[in-house]
DNA sequence: GGCAAATGGTTAACTATTAAACGAATTGAG
DNA sequence: CTCAATTCGTTTAATAGTTAACCATTTGCC
């Protein structure tokens, strides 16, 4: 509106720049969406949200440890709440149980039940052929390259607090 | 318990494979959670939220077209009610107006207040700064790289359907 | 002109997520 | 032993997202 004809930058006033760090960053929110709307009908298929599937996955890679729940929120980077409220949905559909630990019962520790690991492996049996179809659009060594740089990025703020 | 000496596979039965595709997919989520939880406490200093400063900028990109609600929802790829919900919270705020198309009422034209605008300008001065923090474990070429690779694994899944 | 179909937006019910406040159990200093 | 501090889980209130059902408006066929 004002601003007359003297002025140098264009409309760079009402947008923000347009540099590599911003496409990056664009990037990674575009193609977890894209990745979002894949895994999203395939899992309703088995029943299941991917976020439950997550919970199911490292409750069974940790069975052998007897994770409590805060255990696991902190291995799924989520709130210690969540978990409580996804282990009360998972617990109703009959997927895990909770097992107050008898040597400090402010613990509860989470177990699957034989109906949660019968839908993982259920799960697994398909499951390499849908991730193959998410990089279907890229070779073996790209997605090598992809993966290594996701990671690097990710490193870079995770591991610094040394 | 049953499946005794002479199986080959060891615990594979349990565990789903480890394969480029699955690293790859499992990147794309730990680099958006990553990503998150930077933007998250950058954005509340604005108070505001990721999906709302995603709105707002979409709405001023748009400004000239006079978008309605809907336009708004394509373009964020998100639902028509998530977008009726946020603009009802923006709107509270201040930040954004619906204005009824008088040529056609059941549409709502979409339009930033001042406030809006000058919120967007507020943010616009800080966030190229916060975009290098995020991508700060990448060099430039490496930035580019992996924004291209994002890219074409996100592009053969929505450019597809022609 | 009138009514069925399509379109735009909203509401309802649900899952996922967070921070803050809370209750119960344990630990530790005295 | 006792009581304060800590720890674990839950509840509450909020935002974000989905699908399904709903209401209002417009379009179009007859």
């Amino acid at each position: 509106m004002s601003n007359p004809a003297n002025t140098p930058q264009p409309d760079l006033r009402d947008e923000y720049p347009q540099t590599p760090a911003r496409d990056t960053v664009v990037a990674v929110v575009r193609g977890y969406g894209a990745v979002q709307r894949l895994m999203e009908p395939y899992f309703a298929t088995f029943g299941i949200t991917p976020p439950q599937f997550q919970l199911l996955t490292v409750a069974n890679r940790l069975k052998n440890d007897s994770p409590t729940q805060r255990r696991l929120a902190r291995e799924l980077y989520v709130s210690f709440p969540n978990v409580t409220v996804m282990l009360g949905r998972l617990e109703e559909a009959g997927l895990i149980c909770r097992r107050t630990n008898p040597d400090d019962r402010r613990e509860k520790f989470v177990e699957l039940t034989r109906s949660g690991l019968l839908l993982l492996r259920r799960i697994w049996k398909k499951h390499q052929r849908q991730l193959d179809r998410i990089v279907i659009g890229l070779t073996a060594a790209e997605q090598v390259q992809l993966t290594g740089l996701l990671n690097k990025l990710t490193t870079s703020h995770t591991d610094e607090p040394g």
